[in-house]
DNA sequence: GCCAACGTTGGC
DNA sequence: GCCAACGTTGGC
């Protein structure tokens, strides 16, 4: 099993918009980059993990745990001429994108924010702390993964 | 296949 | 809102 790390805008699609979802379960699409795509088309895997992290906003950071619950499939909103990231040179019988469904596991008690992330000497190599990092979803490795779950429940670095 | 121009991301 | 960093596009 992996585990990954997703990004998203709260005030576009944020965790408390998965914790609203039937099932808390919604696809993942929107995604446009190739490096991300074949990610999700080569690695990802039914029941593998996610730190939902929020971006572009006051307080960027980890704010909880999903879980992939369906492997890479068409993106069907790059079809739909209507929708924010319709390609036209995907079609339906040679989709260009792909994307896989995520449901939440739980909500974390408090933001371990981007700040407070750089502060460990730990998680110094983690892919979201490198310098001019845009992927919008990357691998985090299981140590880094366990040692985020355990910060949940420190007191917030000062 | 190079690379300048352009668009996007995302922290600050 | 600024801007650095990076991906993509398209002329040549």
């Amino acid at each position: 099993m992996k585990y990954w790390l997703m990004k998203s805008e709260p005030d576009v699609f944020g965790i408390d918009h998965l914790a609203k979802m039937p099932k808390k379960t919604e696809h993942w699409d929107g995604i446009r980059n190739y490096q991300v795509r074949n990610m999700m088309r080569d690695e990802m895997k039914k029941g593998d993990l996610v730190l939902f992290y929020h971006s572009n906003c006051k307080e960027p950071g980890i704010v909880g745990i999903a879980r992939i619950v369906k492997e890479a499939y068409p993106d069907f909103t790059a079809f739909d001429p209507k929708e924010k990231y319709y390609d036209p040179k995907s079609e339906p019988e040679n989709p260009r994108w792909l994307m896989v469904d995520v449901q939440l596991v739980r909500k974390f008690k408090r933001t371990i924010s981007l700040q407070e992330l750089k502060s460990y000497k730990t998680l110094s190599e983690m892919i979201i702390l490198r310098r001019g990092n845009r992927l919008s979803i990357t691998p985090v490795s299981k140590k880094h993964w366990d040692f985020i779950l355990k910060l949940e429940n420190k007191n917030k670095k000062a």
